[in-house]
DNA sequence: CGGTCTCTTGACGGAGTTCAAAGCTAGTGG
DNA sequence: CCACTAGCTTTGAACTCCGTCAAGAGACCG
């Protein structure tokens, strides 16, 4: 459990041998079942999350009412309302399993202390949240550059064990559309 | 011009003295004219720049061969191709003033080298990237959630001044609508 | 097997795009 | 300091992608 946490920082820095410890006492482990709630709209995001094991969602609900998911997390990413998480303020997000999953998770005060404490840890999250950025421009630019139909296409082709992985409906929410017309697209573009 | 630059890092971490030379020797100072280009698609993304004054934005071409604005910095904001930038690899996106603008750039090597010796500016990035995220979290929400015409009423009454400040056509862009269609809704919601 | 989700199919409608043309504005050079 | 021009903005008409609605067909689970 803990050892894929470490192996994975390990991929980007550094550690002492002391430093293990310090990380492990930081997080609490969680087991969560299918459809188990880590975080709702109107609380406070209290923690950073690392996948160990399962599938986290999150999602919000439209001003029309229709859950609209934002994003997945799969083994070895972090997932978190960051804004919220930071400032310690009201989510507008929530965050729930899909599967069966294990979890890490690091509140903001032990999160402040472990990073005062392991510097190493600082260049980690640093390196993190900046491929996040740099994940989260490519998207955009996707958003704004491709049709819907080219958006399916293209996600299907680039993560086909993943379309495979959660139901339809989920994944036409993530890609921003109905559930219908991804229904169409399916049998439009069948192999 | 390095002032506003440690000025800015100065509101989030402590420096020393001494780092204050390390920093002004690690960044390269720009004076752009009005529509000058710092980085073009198919060029690697060197530098992470610093906007002491201005304003730049950042686009690429459609598949129609349409700009579309994904970002604008203006002062005491970063910006950069972060994916681009982290791997050195060849950027899609164009960055390019649209104000006469005074600029800090940083290169990778004088970035990791700085880093090193100066574990604060670790944190300090580590701060900028997860408030990045955070608004891009939040930025996408909206995507997802508004129709465009709300996307425009929210932007202008949550930016007037920079509404004001850069041209429509632009703003229609950036906010993912066409510019007849901006003209339009600004018709229809006169003040 | 019954009931509750999930996925499919088709008809219809609307938010927003595209195209074309005219009006406006601001920068530039004479 | 004025006149010209290029590029920005507005207007309106036609069109289209994709969402919504409604109803049926599977699929999964107790």
């Amino acid at each position: 459990m803990y050892t894929k946490l470490i192996n994975h920082i390990q991929d980007y820095v550094q550690l002492q041998e002391s430093d293990l410890r310090l990380i492990e006492n930081s997080f609490e482990m969680m087991s969560l079942q299918n459809k188990a709630y880590l975080l709702r709209e109107g609380q406070t995001c209290r923690c950073l999350y690392f996948v160990a094991k399962g599938c986290l969602r999150m999602h919000f609900y439209t001003a029309a009412g229709v859950e609209q998911i934002t994003q997945f997390a799969i083994e070895n990413w972090w997932i978190a309302d960051y804004a919220g998480f930071m400032r310690q303020t009201v989510s507008e997000h929530n965050i729930q399993a899909i599967e069966k999953s294990e979890i890490l998770a690091i509140n903001l005060h032990a999160y402040d202390a472990l990073l005062e404490e392991v510097p190493a840890l600082e260049r980690y999250f640093r390196i993190m949240a900046q491929r996040a950025l740099g994940a989260s421009q490519y998207r955009l630019k996707q958003i704004y550059d491709m049709s819907k139909e080219d958006i399916y296409l293209h996600f299907r082709d680039s993560f086909p064990e993943f379309v495979q992985r959660v139901p339809q409906y989920m994944l036409a929410s993530f890609l921003g559309l109905s559930p219908e017309y991804l229904s169409t697209l399916r049998k439009k573009h069948v192999r």
